[in-house]
DNA sequence: GTATATCTTGGTCATATGACCAAACAAGAG
DNA sequence: CTCTTGTTTGGTCATATGACCAAGATATAC
């Protein structure tokens, strides 16, 4: 990739954000990287090409941070809540790529379309990864479908883009942490968060497992 | 609201969820109508126009179902399990005024936009009433950011529509009660689900208080 | 049955848009 | 210096787009 490139991609990224794909121009894109509309040609055939780009891109830069996130955590539970600070932090914080990916797929048609399926099912694979190490590890109660765990984990992160703009009072890491809180102990008093504060019957829990590093959202 | 304008903003829902707003043109919206581009002028001056009525009238409608469905339940708890399904239920499976409301709003501009983040507002203190009542009859873990709880509820539920389409395994009933369930009572082993399986030492819980109409996820 | 209000028709108009290109220019290799 | 390769310039072209309207058609009121 040479730097005009990176510089393109780097706009796109932010136009296709705030604007949407639909309605950002060649103009629009030209300009704001410093060139005019036939350079961008020269460089990308076509607005959608740029956007498949982009996307690829940063899809595959999103599941080697996520990776790298994960592997350096040792118990599945601390890999889960370690996963979902690094895709909140790429998100909300990151380059826009992710969420151009997240937001404006529907632009992308033909085999470009598929090889960023792809991709995803690639990322989707790392959290089963997880989840069904949590299942073998006894962590996860009986009876939940393991999909469900999962859509509710990432569509809550996800849709923390439309919120957190307006919304900048928790960093991103204590709103994972909080997601994950909520959604590994329950926000009910008798979920293990309230059963703990309540009784001493079971000491071998401790929440301090997930929860090491001190920065767990109030 | 005439026949005809129903018809159109049917359409519009239709195509806004499908392609999106930029990417509708008002000419295509005519011909779906079965009109031609004047007569949807005469109706609606602008494209965005259509939009901004569409989003309102879907917002005071979902704003109606979920409160008449929160009305007949007696329990916080169920209340909350209530309107997640009615919540789901009218984004996946009603009409699209909800999806384009979630989706599009980006492209709504000026006086309007205020008018839908008011209706947004009304919307979320539907959930925001639900939530301080749980905590008033002590049904929410001390120390839990009722935001949080909210956002990671709602945000689940919002994004399930991107994904939902594709895998109809599952009704909506069961989408929401498997994230109420997972997010009220913890995806762990040692969440209350878990702890209820493995004891009795707490049977004034059941958790048939919420699952009490037999269609709970698998 | 006529007058009035409502709606539709078929088209125009100015502008915006994505794609494209021939020629000029720049930079490095020999 | 010169040749070659890579890049930019400034613009064109066909089409698409949102907005709009004068005239005609239809329905409604009285």
């Amino acid at each position: 990739m040479t730097k005009q490139e990176g510089i393109v991609l780097g706009v796109a990224g932010r136009l296709f954000r705030e604007k949407g794909f639909a309605a950002t121009t060649v103009r629009e894109l030209a300009t704001a990287a410093g060139m005019l509309p036939g350079s961008l040609h020269y460089r990308f055939p076509t607005k959608e090409s740029l956007l498949v780009e982009l996307m690829e891109r940063g899809m595959m830069q999103a599941i080697e941070r996520v990776r790298a996130a994960i592997e350096v955590e040792d118990t599945p539970l601390n890999k889960m809540r370690s996963a979902l600070r690094e895709h909140l932090s790429i998100l909300v914080e990151g380059d826009d790529a992710i969420y151009v990916n997240l937001y404006e797929f529907r632009s992308v048609t033909g085999a470009a379309r598929a090889r960023i399926l792809r991709l995803r099912d690639a990322y989707e694979a790392l959290w089963d990864g997880m989840l069904h190490a949590a299942v073998g590890a006894g962590l996860i109660r009986a009876g939940l479908d393991l999909r469900m765990v999962r859509f509710l984990l990432l569509g809550a992160v996800n849709w923390s883009a439309q919120w957190y703009e307006e919304n900048q009072n928790y960093t991103p890491g204590e709103v994972a942490d909080a997601f994950f809180s909520i959604s590994a102990f329950g926000f009910c008093n008798d979920g293990v968060g309230g059963l703990l504060a309540q009784s001493a019957e079971r000491p071998e829990v401790q929440l301090t497992d997930v929860f090491d590093d001190g920065d767990r959202s109030g």
